[in-house]
DNA sequence: CGGTAATCGTTGTATCTACAACAGTTGTTG
DNA sequence: CAACAACTGTTGTAGATACAACGATTACCG
């Protein structure tokens, strides 16, 4: 994906959506783009890799002995099953990953976080950090709650969306 | 890219972001990710194009003479050149964008919309509108301001970033 | 002017992702 | 328990994008 911006013309506008919703809606596409493209920049810049590693490693970190099925980890980093399987093969190749045999299914595959995996995670996060800290937080300034609680909400009027305390 | 969460973690933590904010970046990821494959799959069931071209065509539709230079149009899209170059390739084929030469630059090329082509910006609206309705603008409620300053100031910290009225 | 540097668009190549099909396994139901 | 349906992960194939390199053109300077 990929795209930036759509707008509102008398023409050819049948919807109700005002033009605030309009801005707000490209303004969000915007920065979206941009701020992958920086952090991803940055990451490269760092020797790292891609911003998609991390979310694998980051989803097995925080998972309950640091592995998940794969169809688990497909749905946490918002990718497809074969998206995700391909993506695997790449990390663990890179030895972050580790698949091992799953024996309460024996159609399954635990995918697990390695301790290389989980030390690439300590390289990363703070190139990922910085790149939020200088460009997104800064702009949010105090209404990050707020932003979050949008996005929730969008997320949750969606599919799942792993709503957090009211603030 | 894709992409959908990091977080923080005492363990792995040297830089200043809080967690709220790491909270609202997550929130954003989500959002943008479940977002763009809502409406993408809305286009796809009204037998429409991608969103992508949906960029381009509305990109066109707004420039002066209804037409752009192929540099121009990759900017406005947050696309490389030869991600563009292809990309128009497949819309020309389907007869929504012309190319055509440049008078004053011999090097470049004219990208200009159709008749087919607005035809076309008609149609995907009001799917591409629905989506940011029913999903987008009720989320953000009375906040669409806030959040539209909020990824504008992201997008000027960044690049550039086209910035509205203050509200 | 002449030559070098910069710019424009396209193409070869590699990477990454999705969809469809597949084999293996599990669950369910008659 | 047998048959059928549902689910899991992988692979073949196609599509989309980025990077690097190229020819063509323009701009900048000496």
């Amino acid at each position: 994906m990929t795209t930036t911006a759509p707008h509102r013309d008398p023409d050819l506008d049948p919807t109700p959506v005002d033009d605030e919703e309009i801005a707000a809606w490209r303004a969000f596409l915007r920065a979206h783009s941009l701020m992958l493209r920086q952090i991803g920049e940055d990451l490269e810049a760092a020797g790292l890799p891609p911003l998609a590693w991390y979310d694998v490693l980051w989803a097995l970190y925080e998972a309950p002995a640091r592995r998940l099925q794969n169809y688990e980890l497909a749905d946490a980093v918002l990718l497809s099953r074969s998206g995700l399987s391909r993506l695997v093969d790449r990390i663990a190749d890179a030895g972050l990953v580790r698949r091992t045999d799953c024996p309460e299914d024996r159609r399954g595959v635990h995918i697990e976080l390695t301790d290389e995996g989980a030390a690439m995670l300590r390289q990363m996060w703070p190139v990922y950090a910085r790149g939020i800290a200088e460009h997104f937080a800064p702009a949010l300034g105090r209404h990050s709650c707020t932003v979050r609680q949008a996005f929730e909400s969008v997320a949750a009027s969606l599919g799942r969306g792993e709503h957090g305390e009211p603030c």
